[in-house]
DNA sequence: CTCTTAACTGGAAACGTTTGCTATAGGCAA
DNA sequence: TTGCCTATAGCAAACGTTTCCAGTTAAGAG
């Protein structure tokens, strides 16, 4: 048994109140909070008044009540799909602060790659009243898709996520034009058995990054070996078990794109199995800007997305959403980076 | 102006309450929140038909009422100092699955190093009157640290920092001990001129691995060598600049220890810039589990600490802290893994 | 000097819950 | 039958704000 707290468990948390201000100044709650809240209705003589009076009391606003009654909570649901993926890290630290910046506070949820846990994540929002949704959603058709973003009460922005039928805002990454570019490198430095490790293809990224790889084959006049694809799953287990396989295929891969952190995870496993060095005996490229490849392998080329700047446009999308603004959807660039890693043996 | 609002913004996020599933129900406004809340005081016949209608409604608790009813959130505030540092994620994200398996969400500050920021955090989160706050904070002698921590209205835990006179939970690493192994394995491979960048000493952790690493000097009976401390600054540009200067003295350091992320980053590009090679021509040592590391340098020697269990610890400890149990400490231990990085040529 | 208006200020009703207290009904013992 | 207890249900008062509406005062116009 507790013994410090005091008999009534709520009288532990009791601050002062805007009554209490009201009382020591001796004006009207209302006058308060229109003092406090920068109303214009109110003198100066007034407002300095309460302003002493709050500051001497050290009263801070109850935001909870003053959610309660206005209705807003300038508070952003961020929906990750997989907060292992560092990737993530990254987009939400940009958001926070753009959002911050314009006096929102976020709430993030992980959903770890599982549906329910996602459908259970924006019902902890809704109920949260938050005021706005970003979302990077598992899949694109999940059976609670519907429920979740067709009829909302507030406005959402999907994160590198086409779900029809619904209207709400997204940011989406130009895979297709970086690994155009990649790809086409890799043909006229002669590759021909070039891999493609990536997600599973019910999601917008890996369909465009396809998009992009095929139409480089095609522009080259050349036909995509189908064998050397391994779509279907973000996981580094999945990436280790294909690129296993791959790696025995004859002729062997001379080059191996990799779609993603869990991908680049599963393949440099793979990779050091067999003993081969990236840009050595084959050619790699990360399709993905992932923190630590800047950190520590400068020799890794990638294509390469300013993740900063979509945690960014995604705030100021929610932002626009909760100003009543349409829907739209942004697009970023994407840019190959070429580095020592995508030579290879040829 | 857009024009698909409704005329009052707020009809816009109008959704079902307790008094329409009550009124459909034929029951009282509180006979609804005892059926749902689970409360005792309810025959079987009334819970269901009163889940019945909130389903058939789409009921979902309004939870900014809840909290300012109740006085209670469920939510906790985590303050982090650095979100640029990729261990944060890590800590943040164990923590948070914790908390939320006991029914909790989490808010995430960044202070970006900065004492104001950091004091804003806590009133932001005073304000929204989390139930408790998990803090990662920039020093342990800021102006605002009495007032954010002395006289708190809920419980605190810190992450490896010790502040005098206050009674607040802290979940803390022994770096001391990890330090000991490491550079008294450096010492018996017969190292002498050993270097060591870390941030500055108005932190635990710096002070405590500051121990180990004299103690392990003593205990061989040898001396420190002062000109080979870089203490002051966890950035990465201290670390740059100190290891320049570092790797010119003469005789030059045969190992480094690298205290945290920031002075990875920095030795890492001052041996870059001298063409040196980690584990070759000079032993390094991290004293971080940095998850980067795990993934793409796996040859490099750590004084490991299990950053997920201080995050799981944090969340217990709060979690303690709001059921009215005591403040404690509780600490993590730390250990030396050897790996090629920490061989250098001697 | 009176009337109108502007500039404030105060009172009170919300916002959507939880919860203490009271009321009712039925069961059981005396 | 009466009285008491138990199990439920309902009423209404909070929680701490914001905001609408109605006053009050003083100034300026006629």
């Amino acid at each position: 048994m507790p013994s410090e707290k005091s008999e009534q468990g709520r009288s532990v948390n009791q601050r002062v109140t805007i009554r209490e201000v009201a009382a020591k100044a001796e004006v009207a709650l209302s006058s308060v909070s229109r003092a406090l809240s920068g109303h214009p209705d109110v003198s100066d003589e007034m407002r300095k008044r309460v302003k002493d009076v709050a500051d001497e009391l050290g009263y801070e606003p109850n935001h909870v009540a003053q959610s309660l009654r206005s209705g807003v909570t300038r508070t952003i649901g961020f929906v990750i799909r997989d907060i292992n993926n560092p990737m993530f890290a990254l987009l939400a630290r940009s958001c926070e602060q753009e959002l911050r910046r314009n006096g929102y506070s976020m709430i993030l949820v992980n959903s770890d790659r599982n549906i329910e846990n996602e459908n259970r994540n924006f019902s902890l929002l809704r109920r949260r009243r938050v005021d706005g949704i970003i979302a990077s959603l598992v899949s694109e058709d999940s059976p609670y898709i519907k429920k979740n973003l067709a009829g909302p009460r507030c406005p959402i922005v999907l994160l590198d996520r086409e779900v029809k039928g619904i209207n709400a805002s997204a940011v989406l990454a130009d895979h297709a034009a970086g690994v155009h570019q990649a790809v086409t490198q890799l043909i006229k430095a002669g590759h021909r058995q070039i891999a493609f490790v990536t997600g599973s293809n019910n999601v917008y990224p890996t369909r465009n990054r396809l998009q992009g790889f095929t139409k480089a084959f095609e522009d080259a006049n050349l036909k995509v070996q189908p064998d050397l694809m391994a779509i279907g799953g973000f996981d580094a287990d999945y990436a280790l078990s294909h690129a296993r396989i791959l790696l025995h295929r004859n002729p062997a891969p001379t080059a191996i794109l990799a779609g993603g952190h869990g991908a680049l995870m599963g393949i440099s496993r793979a990779l050091k199995e067999k003993n081969l060095t990236m840009g050595k005996e084959i050619a790699f490229i990360a399709l993905d800007q992932l923190p630590y490849l800047e950190v520590f392998s400068d020799n890794i080329s990638t294509v390469y997305r300013d993740t900063e700047a979509i945690g960014r446009e995604a705030a100021i999308l929610i932002l626009e959403g909760i100003e009543g603004e349409k829907p739209r959807v942004s697009v970023i660039e994407t840019q190959f980076i070429e580095r020592a890693s995508s030579q290879g043996s040829i």
